[in-house]
DNA sequence: AAAATAGTGTCTGTGAGACACTATGTT
DNA sequence: AACATAGTGTCTCACAGACACTATTTT
């Protein structure tokens, strides 16, 4: 193997993608930055919510993700290129307010889709990004005929590699509520021990058992004084979730 | 709120990233993709191993991170920008092997750096990349002058986002090394349970208990007959990595 | 003999999983 | 009364953490 140490043989003298110079970039040819083909960049967003199963609305809540029509027919996540100048986070909340009338969310990013031939516009990258909400933020656009939610475990026919960006979402999304009460809010401030479960088994994707689940739970949750009302058996008592589980040393 | 489904009021009529129609694509004022600015992307690369402490090779072994030198002057991680119809991942092999001589490393993607101030030659996404990989195959490049290792967790002065990316891929090393023996295969194919431990206290950062630690990693051990030889204090036991923990249903 | 390392026995505490039981409401 | 749900008691199992002890080699 022949060591190739330093700067490359090649016209990439580059060492570092931050950047040092103050000097304007040029490689030995005298080209600067602007003169090489770059690739579009743009985002795609999986939000998803928990919401009744099926359509009549009678059987436990499930996992859910947004879609939006394509003008091309059928389904996709929502997406947009990258603006000049625009953070990525940017760009994803653009295309939940334009594309599905959405705003308010806390995407974080999960991975980049590179082929070269994903897209037949030409090179696109595509930076997937996740996040979830309450369904009542959704309720709006869905709606509308622009944009539905579909179980996010068997979400249809979705074009390239949406499906792989809801499967990571999901499995992030799982990650986050193995140890935390309902982090991403799908539920009001307060709740019943009952309530929280069905959330959290809505977003496991299988049942959970009741005590195990309740004394897990119990050390990251406050108790109301209050008593819920207006459901069939003994009625439950009201928790909110704590302030913040003592980690010290945590990230 | 203003609801706006289907179709965004501005100039980007696309709907999702991964691309569907068979078309050129064209806005309503006619223009193409490639009429439009587009970043340069980058990809920076924080390559872990693990070797003697300090200078001197006596102390236990500590985790390290490749750095090469600036043209400008000072070190950084590798990396370089993207070519087109290049992966991403063939880039960062590609800075890796005409940097470093480094070759046969399988980066995973950390994290992308959008920030469109972060370097002054113009707008440039960075795409962070993580790996690990044993010392001996680092160690032709590092004796050169232009590749040095240094310790992860005080990687010295690294520009921009750089000592981030690093806090980035020690806590995935971290993760990684929480759950199965040497993963990343610092050590050869057999070993003893005292090199085995040092190599996981070098990665966590601080000691662990030797009994606890052994009853934790004996599971995924096999025993080969060998007996180690050549050091202080009783001879042990060398093992080597079972082939497969089995974890039914995982993914 | 002293030091260094290997390997094991044992106790304690924690927490998940499972089963069963009591308590209190609605229909 | 029947049913649905809330909440708790208790047993078992697994495992981490900690301490202590024995075993075997080098110096």
């Amino acid at each position: 193997m022949t060591k190739r140490l330093g700067r490359g043989s090649d016209s990439d003298s580059r060492n570092e993608a931050t950047g040092t110079g103050r000097e304007p970039f040029r490689d030995r040819s005298g080209r600067s930055l602007q003169d090489y083909p770059r690739p579009s960049v743009a985002v795609d967003t999986a939000l998803l919510t928990v919401g009744p199963s099926g359509g009549d609305g009678t059987g436990s809540p499930e996992l859910l993700v947004l879609q939006v029509r394509r003008p091309a027919g059928g389904w996709a996540l929502p997406g947009t290129f990258l603006h000049p100048g625009e953070r990525l986070i940017d760009a994803v909340l653009r295309s939940l307010r334009e594309k599905a009338g959405v705003t308010g969310a806390s995407p974080r990013q999960l991975h980049v889709f590179d082929d070269p031939d994903r897209d037949e516009r030409g090179w696109v990258l595509s930076v997937a990004h996740a996040d979830a909400m309450p369904l009542a933020r959704l309720a709006g656009a869905i709606d509308g005929d622009g944009a539905r939610s579909a179980p996010a475990t068997s979400p249809g026919s979705l074009p390239y590699d949406h499906a792989e960006i809801v499967r990571a979402a999901v499995r992030q999304l799982r990650h986050r509520y193995a140890s935390a009460p309902d982090p991403d809010r799908f539920l009001g401030p307060s709740f019943t021990l009952r309530e929280l479960r069905l959330v959290h088994e809505a977003v496991a994707g299988h049942t959970l058992q009741k005590d195990t689940f309740r004394r897990r739970m119990e050390s990251a949750l406050v108790p109301t004084g209050r008593i819920s009302s207006g459901t069939r058996g003994r009625p439950a008592e009201l928790f909110r979730r704590a302030r913040r589980v003592s980690t010290p040393g945590g990230p």
